[in-house]
DNA sequence: CGTCTTCTGGAATGATCGTTCCAGACACAA
DNA sequence: TTGTGTCTGGAACGATCATTCCAGAAGACG
Protein backbone atom coordinates (compact mmCIF):
# COMPACT_ATOMS: atom_id res chain seq x y z
CA UNK A 1 0.00 0.00 0.00
CA UNK A 2 1.31 3.37 -0.67
CA UNK A 3 1.46 6.30 2.01
CA UNK A 4 -1.67 8.20 1.83
CA UNK A 5 0.64 11.81 2.34
CA UNK A 6 -2.48 13.08 1.58
CA UNK A 7 -2.79 13.77 4.85
CA UNK A 8 -2.55 17.54 6.78
CA UNK A 9 0.25 16.49 9.24
CA UNK A 10 3.22 14.92 8.12
CA UNK A 11 3.33 13.04 11.62
CA UNK A 12 6.25 12.73 14.16
CA UNK A 13 7.68 9.97 12.05
CA UNK A 14 11.55 9.41 10.87
CA UNK A 15 11.60 11.16 7.67
CA UNK A 16 13.99 9.96 4.85
CA UNK A 17 15.87 11.66 2.42
CA UNK A 18 13.27 11.22 -0.35
CA UNK A 19 10.39 12.15 2.00
CA UNK A 20 12.04 15.15 3.23
CA UNK A 21 12.24 16.15 -0.06
CA UNK A 22 8.72 15.43 -0.98
CA UNK A 23 8.19 17.97 2.38
CA UNK A 24 10.10 20.84 0.95
CA UNK A 25 7.55 20.01 -2.60
CA UNK A 26 4.97 20.10 0.18
CA UNK A 27 5.87 23.42 1.07
CA UNK A 28 6.44 24.93 -1.97
CA UNK A 29 2.82 23.99 -2.90
CA UNK A 30 1.35 25.06 -0.48
CA UNK A 31 2.62 28.69 -0.17
CA UNK A 32 2.08 29.00 -4.29
CA UNK A 33 -1.76 27.78 -3.27
CA UNK A 34 -1.80 30.53 -0.59
CA UNK A 35 -0.23 33.29 -2.55
CA UNK A 36 -2.84 32.26 -5.78
CA UNK A 37 -5.96 32.13 -3.49
CA UNK A 38 -5.13 35.07 -1.78
CA UNK A 39 -5.10 36.87 -5.01
CA UNK A 40 -7.99 35.85 -6.94
CA UNK A 41 -9.93 33.57 -4.68
CA UNK A 42 -10.04 29.82 -4.59
CA UNK A 43 -12.15 29.35 -7.93
CA UNK A 44 -10.31 31.92 -9.84
CA UNK A 45 -7.19 29.67 -9.05
CA UNK A 46 -6.32 26.68 -11.46
CA UNK A 47 -4.77 23.56 -10.32
CA UNK A 48 -2.13 24.56 -13.53
CA UNK A 49 -1.32 28.01 -11.71
CA UNK A 50 -0.25 26.36 -8.74
CA UNK A 51 1.68 23.88 -10.60
CA UNK A 52 3.09 26.56 -12.15
CA UNK A 53 4.37 28.98 -9.71
CA UNK A 54 5.65 26.10 -7.79
CA UNK A 55 7.59 24.51 -10.37
CA UNK A 56 6.10 20.96 -9.36
CA UNK A 57 3.89 19.30 -11.73
CA UNK A 58 0.01 18.84 -11.31
CA UNK A 59 0.23 15.35 -10.38
CA UNK A 60 2.28 16.39 -7.16
CA UNK A 61 -0.14 18.72 -5.71
CA UNK A 62 -2.62 15.59 -5.98
CA UNK A 63 -0.28 13.19 -4.69
CA UNK A 64 0.48 15.59 -1.61
CA UNK A 65 -3.50 16.78 -1.22
CA UNK A 66 -6.32 14.68 -2.32
CA UNK A 67 -7.91 17.46 -4.29
CA UNK A 68 -8.09 21.02 -5.12
CA UNK A 69 -10.55 21.83 -1.95
CA UNK A 70 -8.23 19.72 0.02
CA UNK A 71 -5.46 22.09 -1.02
CA UNK A 72 -7.54 24.73 0.06
CA UNK A 73 -8.61 23.35 3.47
CA UNK A 74 -4.63 22.73 4.31
CA UNK A 75 -3.97 26.23 2.85
CA UNK A 76 -5.95 27.97 5.76
CA UNK A 77 -4.97 25.68 8.47
CA UNK A 78 -1.41 26.12 7.26
CA UNK A 79 -1.81 29.87 7.11
CA UNK A 80 -3.36 30.50 10.31
CA UNK A 81 -0.82 28.66 12.07
CA UNK A 82 1.34 30.70 10.70
CA UNK A 83 -0.11 33.80 11.02
CA UNK A 84 -1.20 33.51 14.78
CA UNK A 85 2.73 32.26 15.56
CA UNK A 86 3.84 35.51 14.51
CA UNK A 87 2.29 37.47 16.87
CA UNK A 88 3.90 38.30 19.88
CA UNK A 89 2.46 36.72 23.27
CA UNK A 90 0.13 38.81 25.10
CA UNK A 91 1.04 37.27 28.27
CA UNK A 92 4.29 38.94 28.00
CA UNK A 93 4.36 42.46 26.95
CA UNK A 94 5.75 44.67 29.63
CA UNK A 95 3.64 47.27 29.08
CA UNK A 96 1.58 48.85 31.77
CA UNK A 97 -1.96 47.59 32.10
CA UNK A 98 -3.98 50.57 30.51
CA UNK A 99 -1.84 50.48 27.60
CA UNK A 100 -1.93 46.69 26.84
CA UNK A 101 -5.05 46.55 24.65
CA UNK A 102 -3.38 49.41 22.39
CA UNK A 103 -0.21 47.54 22.35
CA UNK A 104 -1.43 44.31 21.38
CA UNK A 105 -4.06 46.39 18.33
CA UNK A 106 -0.89 47.63 17.24
CA UNK A 107 0.35 44.48 16.75
CA UNK A 108 -2.05 43.07 14.84
CA UNK A 109 -2.15 46.02 13.25
CA UNK A 110 1.47 45.56 11.96
CA UNK A 111 0.79 42.06 11.22
CA UNK A 112 -2.13 42.85 8.77
CA UNK A 113 0.64 45.53 7.01
CA UNK A 114 3.15 43.02 6.92
CA UNK A 115 1.37 39.38 6.35
CA UNK A 116 -1.99 40.25 4.67
CA UNK A 117 -2.16 37.13 2.74
CA UNK A 118 -3.69 35.10 5.53
CA UNK A 119 -6.27 37.88 6.59
CA UNK A 120 -7.30 38.33 2.90
CA UNK A 121 -7.67 34.56 1.49
CA UNK A 122 -9.60 34.05 4.64
CA UNK A 123 -11.93 36.66 3.96
CA UNK A 124 -12.21 36.16 0.15
CA UNK A 125 -12.90 32.23 1.23
CA UNK A 126 -15.67 33.27 3.91
CA UNK A 127 -17.54 35.41 0.95
CA UNK A 128 -16.90 33.50 -2.01
CA UNK A 129 -17.82 30.29 -1.02
CA UNK A 130 -21.00 30.39 0.89
CA UNK A 131 -21.90 26.65 0.42
CA UNK A 132 -23.43 25.27 3.83
CA UNK A 133 -21.42 21.54 3.74
CA UNK A 134 -18.04 23.54 3.00
CA UNK A 135 -15.39 22.49 5.82
CA UNK A 136 -13.51 25.08 5.15
CA UNK A 137 -15.88 27.49 6.56
CA UNK A 138 -15.79 25.86 9.62
CA UNK A 139 -11.68 26.14 9.69
CA UNK A 140 -12.61 30.14 9.23
CA UNK A 141 -15.18 29.79 11.87
CA UNK A 142 -12.84 27.90 14.05
CA UNK A 143 -9.82 30.34 13.61
CA UNK A 144 -11.85 33.78 14.08
CA UNK A 145 -12.67 31.79 17.68
CA UNK A 146 -9.20 32.04 18.65
CA UNK A 147 -9.07 35.42 17.22
CA UNK A 148 -11.68 37.06 19.39
CA UNK A 149 -11.44 34.92 22.69
CA UNK A 150 -7.69 36.64 22.56
CA UNK A 151 -9.39 39.75 21.94
CA UNK A 152 -11.95 39.45 25.00
CA UNK A 153 -9.01 38.49 27.18
CA UNK A 154 -7.59 41.75 25.91
CA UNK A 155 -10.44 43.75 26.68
CA UNK A 156 -11.70 42.20 30.00
CA UNK A 157 -8.03 43.05 31.35
CA UNK A 158 -7.81 46.41 30.05
CA UNK A 159 -11.88 47.50 31.34
CA UNK A 160 -10.70 45.91 34.60
CA UNK A 161 -7.42 47.69 35.01
CA UNK A 162 -9.62 50.74 34.54
CA UNK A 163 -12.36 50.05 37.13
CA UNK A 164 -14.91 49.71 34.18
CA UNK A 165 -17.69 46.99 35.15
CA UNK A 166 -18.59 44.87 32.06
CA UNK A 167 -20.64 41.68 32.09
CA UNK A 168 -20.00 38.59 29.83
CA UNK A 169 -22.49 40.01 27.34
CA UNK A 170 -20.78 43.08 26.95
CA UNK A 171 -17.47 41.50 26.96
CA UNK A 172 -18.52 39.44 24.10
CA UNK A 173 -20.17 42.26 22.01
CA UNK A 174 -17.24 44.14 22.23
CA UNK A 175 -14.90 41.69 21.06
CA UNK A 176 -16.89 41.07 18.22
CA UNK A 177 -17.10 44.26 17.55
CA UNK A 178 -13.17 44.05 17.40
CA UNK A 179 -12.74 41.67 15.44
CA UNK A 180 -15.04 43.37 13.23
CA UNK A 181 -13.27 46.56 12.67
CA UNK A 182 -9.88 44.52 12.43
CA UNK A 183 -11.42 43.22 9.28
CA UNK A 184 -12.52 46.12 8.22
CA UNK A 185 -9.21 48.05 8.34
CA UNK A 186 -8.01 45.53 6.64
CA UNK A 187 -10.28 46.38 3.66
CA UNK A 188 -9.98 49.41 3.56
CA UNK A 189 -6.43 49.12 3.28
CA UNK A 190 -7.00 46.87 0.91
CA UNK A 191 -9.22 49.04 -1.59
CA UNK A 192 -7.74 52.46 -0.88
CA UNK A 193 -4.27 51.33 -0.48
CA UNK A 194 -1.86 54.20 0.14
CA UNK A 195 -4.98 56.28 1.41
CA UNK A 196 -5.89 54.03 4.48
CA UNK A 197 -3.78 54.94 7.42
CA UNK A 198 -3.96 51.61 9.33
CA UNK A 199 -2.26 52.74 12.61
CA UNK A 200 -4.77 55.60 12.72
CA UNK A 201 -8.02 53.39 12.40
CA UNK A 202 -6.91 50.93 14.84
CA UNK A 203 -6.48 54.12 17.48
CA UNK A 204 -9.59 55.22 16.86
CA UNK A 205 -10.75 51.76 17.71
CA UNK A 206 -8.51 51.58 20.86
CA UNK A 207 -9.59 55.15 22.19
CA UNK A 208 -13.41 53.94 21.52
CA UNK A 209 -13.87 50.56 23.52
CA UNK A 210 -14.23 52.41 27.00
CA UNK A 211 -16.59 54.58 26.03
CA UNK A 212 -18.56 51.90 24.39
CA UNK A 213 -18.44 49.64 27.13
CA UNK A 214 -19.59 52.20 29.65
CA UNK A 215 -22.26 52.74 27.41
CA UNK A 216 -22.90 49.07 26.67
CA UNK A 217 -23.64 48.71 30.46
CA UNK A 218 -25.37 51.93 30.95
CA UNK A 219 -27.94 50.55 28.26
CA UNK A 220 -27.99 47.69 30.08
CA UNK A 221 -28.62 48.98 34.00
CA UNK B 1 -25.47 48.40 -38.98
CA UNK B 2 -27.08 47.07 -35.71
CA UNK B 3 -27.70 49.40 -32.88
CA UNK B 4 -25.00 48.10 -30.19
CA UNK B 5 -27.35 47.74 -27.37
CA UNK B 6 -23.83 46.60 -25.96
CA UNK B 7 -23.78 50.71 -23.85
CA UNK B 8 -24.96 50.30 -20.30
CA UNK B 9 -28.17 52.46 -20.56
CA UNK B 10 -30.16 52.22 -22.88
CA UNK B 11 -30.83 56.51 -23.41
CA UNK B 12 -34.08 57.91 -23.66
CA UNK B 13 -34.69 57.25 -27.15
CA UNK B 14 -38.59 55.63 -27.96
CA UNK B 15 -38.42 52.25 -27.10
CA UNK B 16 -40.12 50.33 -29.67
CA UNK B 17 -42.14 46.69 -28.81
CA UNK B 18 -39.80 44.15 -29.46
CA UNK B 19 -36.95 46.10 -27.64
CA UNK B 20 -38.94 46.59 -24.26
CA UNK B 21 -38.55 43.07 -24.68
CA UNK B 22 -35.09 43.22 -25.16
CA UNK B 23 -35.00 45.50 -22.03
CA UNK B 24 -36.97 43.17 -20.23
CA UNK B 25 -34.38 40.42 -21.05
CA UNK B 26 -31.64 42.25 -19.98
CA UNK B 27 -32.64 42.93 -16.67
CA UNK B 28 -33.70 39.46 -16.21
CA UNK B 29 -29.36 39.26 -16.94
CA UNK B 30 -28.69 41.79 -14.56
CA UNK B 31 -30.33 40.39 -11.41
CA UNK B 32 -29.11 36.82 -12.49
CA UNK B 33 -25.78 37.37 -12.75
CA UNK B 34 -25.87 40.04 -9.55
CA UNK B 35 -26.93 37.20 -7.51
CA UNK B 36 -24.59 34.62 -9.16
CA UNK B 37 -21.64 36.94 -8.50
CA UNK B 38 -22.61 37.78 -4.87
CA UNK B 39 -22.79 33.98 -4.16
CA UNK B 40 -19.83 32.94 -5.60
CA UNK B 41 -17.70 35.52 -7.15
CA UNK B 42 -16.37 37.27 -10.16
CA UNK B 43 -14.16 33.62 -10.94
CA UNK B 44 -17.10 31.15 -9.97
CA UNK B 45 -19.70 32.47 -11.94
CA UNK B 46 -20.01 31.26 -15.67
CA UNK B 47 -21.73 32.38 -18.72
CA UNK B 48 -23.79 29.26 -18.97
CA UNK B 49 -24.75 29.69 -14.92
CA UNK B 50 -26.14 32.92 -15.85
CA UNK B 51 -27.91 31.68 -18.77
CA UNK B 52 -29.42 29.02 -16.86
CA UNK B 53 -30.94 31.37 -14.02
CA UNK B 54 -31.79 34.15 -16.78
CA UNK B 55 -33.27 31.67 -18.97
CA UNK B 56 -31.58 32.86 -21.70
CA UNK B 57 -29.72 31.83 -24.30
CA UNK B 58 -25.59 32.62 -23.89
CA UNK B 59 -25.78 34.61 -27.39
CA UNK B 60 -28.11 37.18 -25.65
CA UNK B 61 -26.08 37.60 -22.80
CA UNK B 62 -23.32 38.48 -25.55
CA UNK B 63 -25.85 40.95 -27.07
CA UNK B 64 -26.36 42.88 -24.08
CA UNK B 65 -23.03 43.15 -22.77
CA UNK B 66 -19.67 43.04 -24.49
CA UNK B 67 -17.62 40.46 -22.46
CA UNK B 68 -18.48 38.67 -19.11
CA UNK B 69 -16.20 41.34 -17.23
CA UNK B 70 -18.88 43.88 -19.26
CA UNK B 71 -21.31 42.19 -17.70
CA UNK B 72 -19.40 42.50 -14.21
CA UNK B 73 -18.82 46.30 -14.67
CA UNK B 74 -23.29 46.65 -15.53
CA UNK B 75 -23.99 44.77 -12.63
CA UNK B 76 -22.02 46.93 -10.02
CA UNK B 77 -23.09 49.89 -11.85
CA UNK B 78 -26.89 48.87 -11.84
CA UNK B 79 -26.43 47.67 -8.30
CA UNK B 80 -25.00 50.86 -6.70
CA UNK B 81 -28.04 52.54 -8.10
CA UNK B 82 -30.44 50.40 -6.49
CA UNK B 83 -28.81 50.16 -3.58
CA UNK B 84 -28.36 53.68 -2.59
CA UNK B 85 -31.93 54.32 -3.70
CA UNK B 86 -33.24 52.05 -1.35
CA UNK B 87 -31.41 54.12 1.65
CA UNK B 88 -34.15 56.95 2.76
CA UNK B 89 -32.87 60.81 1.99
CA UNK B 90 -30.53 61.86 5.48
CA UNK B 91 -32.26 65.29 4.67
CA UNK B 92 -35.92 64.18 5.61
CA UNK B 93 -34.90 62.22 8.37
CA UNK B 94 -37.30 63.92 11.26
CA UNK B 95 -34.85 62.82 14.52
CA UNK B 96 -33.40 65.44 16.71
CA UNK B 97 -29.96 66.62 15.50
CA UNK B 98 -28.09 64.29 18.48
CA UNK B 99 -29.87 61.20 17.07
CA UNK B 100 -29.71 61.74 13.48
CA UNK B 101 -26.84 59.50 13.14
CA UNK B 102 -27.88 56.65 14.92
CA UNK B 103 -30.79 56.87 12.82
CA UNK B 104 -28.71 57.05 9.82
CA UNK B 105 -26.67 54.07 10.88
CA UNK B 106 -29.88 52.25 12.08
CA UNK B 107 -31.33 52.43 8.21
CA UNK B 108 -27.80 51.58 6.79
CA UNK B 109 -28.08 48.35 9.23
CA UNK B 110 -31.22 47.37 7.80
CA UNK B 111 -30.50 47.78 4.13
CA UNK B 112 -27.06 45.41 4.82
CA UNK B 113 -29.91 42.61 6.43
CA UNK B 114 -32.32 43.17 4.16
CA UNK B 115 -30.12 43.43 0.69
CA UNK B 116 -27.27 42.09 1.76
CA UNK B 117 -26.10 40.97 -2.07
CA UNK B 118 -24.79 44.02 -3.28
CA UNK B 119 -22.18 44.78 -0.65
CA UNK B 120 -21.10 41.24 -0.88
CA UNK B 121 -20.56 41.52 -4.61
CA UNK B 122 -18.89 44.75 -4.14
CA UNK B 123 -16.30 43.42 -1.08
CA UNK B 124 -16.21 40.19 -3.17
CA UNK B 125 -14.87 42.01 -6.46
CA UNK B 126 -12.64 44.17 -4.44
CA UNK B 127 -10.91 41.43 -2.66
CA UNK B 128 -11.00 39.02 -5.75
CA UNK B 129 -9.79 41.64 -8.66
CA UNK B 130 -7.08 43.57 -7.68
CA UNK B 131 -5.96 43.70 -11.18
CA UNK B 132 -4.27 47.18 -11.19
CA UNK B 133 -6.33 48.05 -13.97
CA UNK B 134 -9.89 46.59 -13.39
CA UNK B 135 -12.27 49.05 -14.35
CA UNK B 136 -14.67 47.52 -12.16
CA UNK B 137 -12.22 48.30 -9.15
CA UNK B 138 -12.69 51.97 -10.23
CA UNK B 139 -16.77 51.60 -9.95
CA UNK B 140 -16.15 50.24 -6.45
CA UNK B 141 -14.33 53.36 -5.09
CA UNK B 142 -16.59 55.26 -6.61
CA UNK B 143 -19.43 53.92 -4.92
CA UNK B 144 -17.95 53.83 -1.76
CA UNK B 145 -16.94 57.83 -1.85
CA UNK B 146 -20.30 58.44 -2.26
CA UNK B 147 -21.27 56.22 0.92
CA UNK B 148 -18.11 57.86 3.00
CA UNK B 149 -19.28 61.12 1.71
CA UNK B 150 -23.00 60.67 3.34
CA UNK B 151 -21.34 59.09 6.55
CA UNK B 152 -18.71 62.20 7.03
CA UNK B 153 -22.06 64.39 6.26
CA UNK B 154 -23.82 62.77 9.02
CA UNK B 155 -21.09 62.35 11.74
CA UNK B 156 -19.85 66.36 10.58
CA UNK B 157 -23.94 67.17 11.56
CA UNK B 158 -23.82 65.13 14.89
CA UNK B 159 -20.82 66.67 16.49
CA UNK B 160 -21.92 70.39 15.33
CA UNK B 161 -24.91 69.36 17.27
CA UNK B 162 -23.26 67.54 20.80
CA UNK B 163 -20.92 70.90 20.15
CA UNK B 164 -18.05 68.81 19.50
CA UNK B 165 -15.00 70.04 17.65
CA UNK B 166 -13.44 68.23 15.13
CA UNK B 167 -11.45 69.46 12.07
CA UNK B 168 -11.44 68.00 8.52
CA UNK B 169 -9.03 65.07 9.16
CA UNK B 170 -10.86 63.71 11.98
CA UNK B 171 -14.09 64.00 10.14
CA UNK B 172 -12.42 62.09 7.33
CA UNK B 173 -10.84 59.65 9.57
CA UNK B 174 -14.35 58.88 11.42
CA UNK B 175 -16.07 58.62 8.28
CA UNK B 176 -13.61 55.85 6.88
CA UNK B 177 -13.32 53.91 10.22
CA UNK B 178 -17.59 54.00 10.24
CA UNK B 179 -17.56 52.84 6.35
CA UNK B 180 -14.72 50.17 7.22
CA UNK B 181 -17.36 49.41 10.72
CA UNK B 182 -20.52 48.42 7.90
CA UNK B 183 -18.68 46.53 5.82
CA UNK B 184 -17.05 44.82 8.94
CA UNK B 185 -20.39 44.17 10.68
CA UNK B 186 -21.40 42.79 7.29
CA UNK B 187 -18.98 40.55 6.87
CA UNK B 188 -19.42 38.80 11.31
CA UNK B 189 -23.24 38.57 10.02
CA UNK B 190 -22.13 36.39 6.41
CA UNK B 191 -19.66 34.10 8.62
CA UNK B 192 -21.65 34.34 11.81
CA UNK B 193 -25.11 34.91 10.86
CA UNK B 194 -27.60 34.03 13.73
CA UNK B 195 -24.46 34.67 15.75
CA UNK B 196 -24.24 37.69 14.97
CA UNK B 197 -26.61 41.21 16.05
CA UNK B 198 -25.93 43.78 13.74
CA UNK B 199 -27.98 46.67 15.45
CA UNK B 200 -25.64 46.23 18.49
CA UNK B 201 -22.95 46.32 16.61
CA UNK B 202 -24.21 49.60 15.17
CA UNK B 203 -25.17 51.07 18.45
CA UNK B 204 -21.46 50.57 19.55
CA UNK B 205 -20.42 52.32 16.71
CA UNK B 206 -22.86 54.97 17.08
CA UNK B 207 -22.16 55.53 20.95
CA UNK B 208 -18.64 55.58 20.09
CA UNK B 209 -18.38 58.36 17.76
CA UNK B 210 -18.31 60.99 19.78
CA UNK B 211 -15.75 59.67 22.20
CA UNK B 212 -13.27 58.97 19.39
CA UNK B 213 -13.95 62.57 17.71
CA UNK B 214 -12.83 63.76 21.24
CA UNK B 215 -9.58 61.85 21.76
CA UNK B 216 -8.58 62.46 18.32
CA UNK B 217 -8.88 65.90 18.84
CA UNK B 218 -7.47 66.26 22.07
CA UNK B 219 -4.14 64.19 20.45
CA UNK B 220 -4.27 66.87 17.43
CA UNK B 221 -3.98 69.77 20.38
C1' DC C 1 -46.55 43.09 -49.23
C1' DG C 2 -41.23 43.08 -48.41
C1' DT C 3 -37.27 44.93 -46.00
C1' DC C 4 -34.92 46.33 -41.90
C1' DT C 5 -33.78 46.15 -37.12
C1' DT C 6 -33.81 43.83 -32.87
C1' DC C 7 -33.27 39.95 -30.38
C1' DT C 8 -33.16 34.75 -29.61
C1' DG C 9 -31.92 29.79 -30.26
C1' DG C 10 -28.58 26.48 -30.68
C1' DA C 11 -24.58 24.61 -32.40
C1' DA C 12 -19.68 25.12 -32.67
C1' DT C 13 -14.94 26.91 -31.49
C1' DG C 14 -10.47 26.31 -29.14
C1' DA C 15 -8.81 26.87 -24.56
C1' DT C 16 -8.60 25.58 -20.05
C1' DC C 17 -10.60 23.25 -16.19
C1' DG C 18 -9.96 19.37 -12.33
C1' DT C 19 -8.50 14.92 -12.21
C1' DT C 20 -6.33 10.39 -13.41
C1' DC C 21 -2.93 7.25 -15.13
C1' DC C 22 1.35 5.32 -15.47
C1' DA C 23 6.09 5.02 -16.45
C1' DG C 24 10.11 6.11 -14.23
C1' DA C 25 13.58 8.40 -10.80
C1' DC C 26 15.48 7.97 -6.50
C1' DA C 27 16.47 6.57 -1.66
C1' DC C 28 16.04 2.94 1.43
C1' DA C 29 15.75 -2.11 3.61
C1' DA C 30 16.75 -6.78 2.72
C1' DT D 1 21.24 -6.89 -5.96
C1' DT D 2 16.46 -6.80 -5.88
C1' DG D 3 12.69 -5.22 -4.48
C1' DT D 4 9.58 -1.41 -2.10
C1' DG D 5 7.78 2.72 -0.85
C1' DT D 6 8.01 7.81 -2.10
C1' DC D 7 7.61 11.26 -5.24
C1' DT D 8 7.89 13.43 -10.08
C1' DG D 9 7.12 14.09 -15.13
C1' DG D 10 4.08 14.32 -18.79
C1' DA D 11 0.44 12.87 -21.43
C1' DA D 12 -4.33 12.14 -21.45
C1' DC D 13 -9.43 12.27 -19.98
C1' DG D 14 -14.09 14.31 -20.40
C1' DA D 15 -16.26 18.47 -18.78
C1' DT D 16 -16.81 23.06 -18.85
C1' DC D 17 -15.07 27.61 -19.89
C1' DA D 18 -15.77 32.34 -22.60
C1' DT D 19 -16.84 33.53 -26.94
C1' DT D 20 -18.47 33.46 -31.90
C1' DC D 21 -21.39 32.44 -35.75
C1' DC D 22 -25.44 32.32 -38.15
C1' DA D 23 -30.06 31.14 -39.19
C1' DG D 24 -34.38 32.80 -38.10
C1' DA D 25 -38.46 34.78 -35.30
C1' DA D 26 -40.99 38.89 -34.92
C1' DG D 27 -42.27 43.67 -34.38
C1' DA D 28 -41.38 48.15 -37.12
C1' DC D 29 -41.82 50.76 -41.27
C1' DG D 30 -42.46 51.76 -45.90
Amino acid sequence: MSAEPVTGDPGAAPRTERQQLGDQSRRRILDAAGQLMAERGYAGTSISAVSARSGLPASSIYWHFRSKEGLLAAVIEDGALQWFAGLPNPAELDAPPTERLAQMLVHVGEALEDRPEFLRLLLLISLERPDESAASLETVRRVRGYARAGLRAAIEAELAARRIPADDATLDTLARFSLAVADAVFIAAEIEPGDTDIPALFRVLAATLPAAAEAATRRRA
